[in-house]
RNA sequence: GGCGCGGUGGCAGAGUGGUUAUGCAGCGGACUGCAACUCCGUAUACGCCGGUUCGAUUCCGACCCGCGCCUCCA
């Protein structure tokens, strides 16, 4: 059974797909007018884990995550820098891509854009208005929140609370200060499409609707994002695809908590962001990926430069596991993680990531202490665990060789030096093998006697 | 003001009505020429106050503190 949180319903619910033979999952991806980070990065490594997960439960999974590639943002973007619209969203698109694949998120199966779209977006937007969910006013077409009993389910509030929270001017064309904006007008040198509201763009929550109904379906499986999403921008997702369509629109939502500095949310209006692309200069995107899942995605996530280092540090333990005491030890082939895995187990229980770990680490110990006969299978044990949460998929020589700095010694000149020490250790010269030892410590490179000869990794 | 979340050992972070994860760091030991890796052992914990209970960190209530959403944001 899997169990997954459902913010509708508020509790950890059993999964029970629409179609067990065809899962579908949406995950809302960036709005690309500039680089990621890694508050940004959290949602992509956490639903790449369910997707990984729901690949190994269903026989499909189609899974789409959008790029937002018209928006405010991105016309301002352009306006800064008179870069045209389609090559800076292309240039950032590249970017994210390059990025997630650096934290080893497996692409979606779509990834749809949304001004491929504007026509679908057009044909909703014209259900909603038939439907008297939508009305134009001003240029603008606006979705009546009122016409939708429910509205507000998802975050929880009624229309009469949100008016007491508002801390926002109100258009005075908006029958209702909660209506919210399906299609805009576009001034001459604004970006826009033309519609049969005149020539305009859409606003920020119908591409969503869209596309998920146009890919996907009426109804999908699970929808993911960030709790920041919730209100307005899941909310208004609900209104558009319950009442477009008249279904349910999504079964299950999930939603990832906070990347947190110094105890404040990370985010681009605050200013105290760190861009993927400037963490993978000082810490490989594995280190990344695993602090993002040593925690609960639900939980916010304090992000310091110590949560990395031990990322870094827990990962070596388990990459150590791998490479043995110098003996070679080759996977068994053919391993598939059985039902009830501890691994699995605590993936199923609404994606516990820290408790699947924890998981991996007692099965190091496990391949640290077996004997020669029982390594092969538990090393493909560990390597089958790892592989559902995206992990320990270098080779462990390489991970722990690779060059990270600028001020690494090459390869080639450390092996030299520790061909030198071995000589020196041979004729009992324990001084100069010290001394050399002592030199490579100093440069970050540790030196380790194996049965099987001197090995090192960097520190 | 409305709605919601969280406070666990030095740090990070799971979990549970009683046997008290996991990683890093610490301490003692084994291994080693000495180390490193690994192994064995070990200390330190559940914000505060009440209640329920044979027993609560875990359930209930109040309180304190921190955070988030209500506006673009993952």
């Amino acid at each position: 059974m899997l169990k997954l949180h459902n913010t509708l319903t508020g509790t950890k619910d059993e999964f029970v797909p629409l179609d067990p033979n065809r899962i579908t999952l949406y995950v809302c991806g960036p709005t690309v007018y500039n680089y990621v980070h890694i508050g940004n990065a959290r949602p992509v490594v956490v639903f790449d884990v369910l997707y990984r997960l729901l690949s190994r439960l269903y026989p499909q999974v189609v899974y789409a995550r959008n790029i937002t590639d018209i928006d405010d943002k991105i016309i301002n973007a352009c306006a800064q820098t008179g870069e045209p619209m389609a090559a800076l969203t292309e240039r950032f698109s590249a970017a994210f891509a390059e990025d997630m694949a650096a934290l080893n998120a497996l692409p979606p199966v779509i990834v749809p854009k949304a001004t491929d779209h504007i026509g679908d977006m057009i044909a909703m937007i014209e259900t909603l208005v038939a439907k008297d969910h939508a009305y134009a006013a001003d240029g603008h077409v606006l979705f009546a929140v009122e016409s939708m009993p429910d509205y507000g389910k998802l975050s929880g509030r009624n229309l009469e609370d949100m008016l007491a929270g508002a801390r926002v001017e109100v258009a005075d064309y908006k029958r209702h200060p909660g209506d919210f904006v399906l299609w805009k007008p576009s001034s001459d040198h604004q970006p826009g499409w033309d519609s049969p509201w005149g020539r305009g763009r859409p606003g920020w929550h119908i591409e969503c609707s869209a596309m998920i109904h146009k890919h996907l379906g009426d109804v999908i499986d699970i929808h993911g994002g960030g709790q920041d999403l919730i209100f307005p921008h899941h909310e208004n997702e609900i209104a558009q695809g319950c009442c477009a369509h008249g279904t349910e629109y999504v079964r299950y939502w999930m939603h990832n908590g906070y990347i947190n500095i110094d105890g404040e949310k990370m985010s681009k209006s605050l200013g105290n962001f760190r861009l993927v692309r400037d963490l993978l200069t000082h810490y490989p995107g594995e280190v990344l990926r695993f602090a993002l899942l040593s925690s609960h995605y639900r939980s916010p996530l304090n992000f310091s430069a110590d949560v990395l280092d031990q990322a870094r540090k827990s990962l070596d333990s388990l990459y150590y596991a791998l490479l043995g005491r110098g003996e070679n030890v080759v996977a068994a082939s053919g391993y598939r993680l059985p039902e009830d895995h501890p691994v699995l187990a605590a993936l199923r229980d609404d994606l516990n990531s820290a408790e699947a770990i924890s998981a991996l680490h007692a099965i190091a110990a496990r391949l640290n202490k077996a004997g020669p006969g029982d390594k092969p299978a538990l090393k493909a044990e560990l390597l089958a665990g790892a592989e559902l949460l995206g992990l320990l998929g270098e080779d462990p020589t390489g991970w722990f060789q690779a060059a990270g700095g600028d001020h690494d010694l090459d390869a080639a000149y450390i092996d030299a030096l520790v061909a030198e020490r071995d000589q020196a250790k041979k004729s009992r010269d324990f001084a100069r093998a010290d001394q050399i030892r002592d030199q490579l410590k100093d440069a970050g490179v540790q030196l380790e006697d194996t049965r099987e000869g001197t090995r090192w990794t960097r520190a």
